[in-house]
DNA sequence: ATTGAAAGATGACCGCA
DNA sequence: TGCGGTCATCTTTCAAT
């Protein structure tokens, strides 16, 4: 992958922000030509720098989600079992986010359900007849802001 | 906000696994053409349900990253102290996600660095000066994955 | 960096339930 | 009247110079 300029930085910030502003747009904020920086939003695409493109839904809209903060305690640590839970957490859309982590938990997920009824739905069908978990903890959100993935790029746009 | 139909559930869910497919691409897939796409989709964009659309960054093209969970407890739990923190943490870059949630802890923070030079920075400017943090636990993730926000729609596309 | 061609989005209008 | 379809226009993107 390419290394990265002051140019690209901003222009990844601006494309963090919203990704929806025309190069032209972007172009005036960062000092460069709409063709220009469309040049290197393209490369950015193409290079894998920018991962892809997504829309951000407004939860309340939807009917309302509950988020929960789950740790994990593997009843054994075998490789094995690492990835095999790895590959069943990928496939539940309502975790959000899956961590392998150090101290005495194994895993941290963030999950989003309808409601407790859902989420009870997905303990029974993931975790509790999955023998490589051991025992599991979950924490209610009660209130959760500055949901985002933005990397800190420490440029001024 | 208006109440959608399975066409608008597919829209958005179309959306939120890649949001530069064109009204016609996505059209194709919901079976609709591709202006009555681009007007429902408008239309989600005007009244928030579409939040907004970003860029979701590759974190090794950028250095790599290190994400840590941070729990918090907060020394006192006034209204006004909870606030504040909230407050606080919106204005830190690094921290990612921010919940207040159930249990023995009262926050527990998503945060991604640059390294743990970075992240002691952070919590000496952010945390050991901040009154209302009694304590706060780290843990390090080792490999993290299903990074994401997608809101599970249950409608097949 | 400018320009011209292609692609996509937007808006107006028609028709159907 | 509300919503989808079609067509024409404008904007944006993309590639070649």
């Amino acid at each position: 992958m390419s290394d990265l300029d002051s140019f690209d930085l901003k222009i990844l910030s601006c494309m963090q922000e919203n990704s929806r502003q025309t190069a032209e747009v972007i172009g005036e904020k960062v000092g460069l030509s709409p063709a220009a920086t469309q040049r290197r939003i393209k490369k950015l695409r193409e290079d894998g720098t920018i991962k892809k493109e997504v829309a951000i839904l407004c939860p309340t809209a939807l009917g309302g989600r509950t988020t929960l903060i789950v740790q994990i305690i593997c009843s054994c640590g075998g490789e094995a079992t690492i990835e095999t839970f790895k590959q069943q957490m990928t496939q539940v859309p309502e975790v959000q986010q899956c961590y392998y982590v150090t101290g005495s938990t194994d895993f941290i997920l963030v999950m989003t359900v309808k409601d407790m009824k859902d989420f009870d739905r997905i303990t029974r069908k993931w975790f509790f007849s999955n023998p490589s978990i051991g025992r599991f903890e979950t924490i209610v959100a009660i209130d959760t802001f500055k949901e985002g993935f933005s990397i800190p790029l420490g440029v001024a746009v």
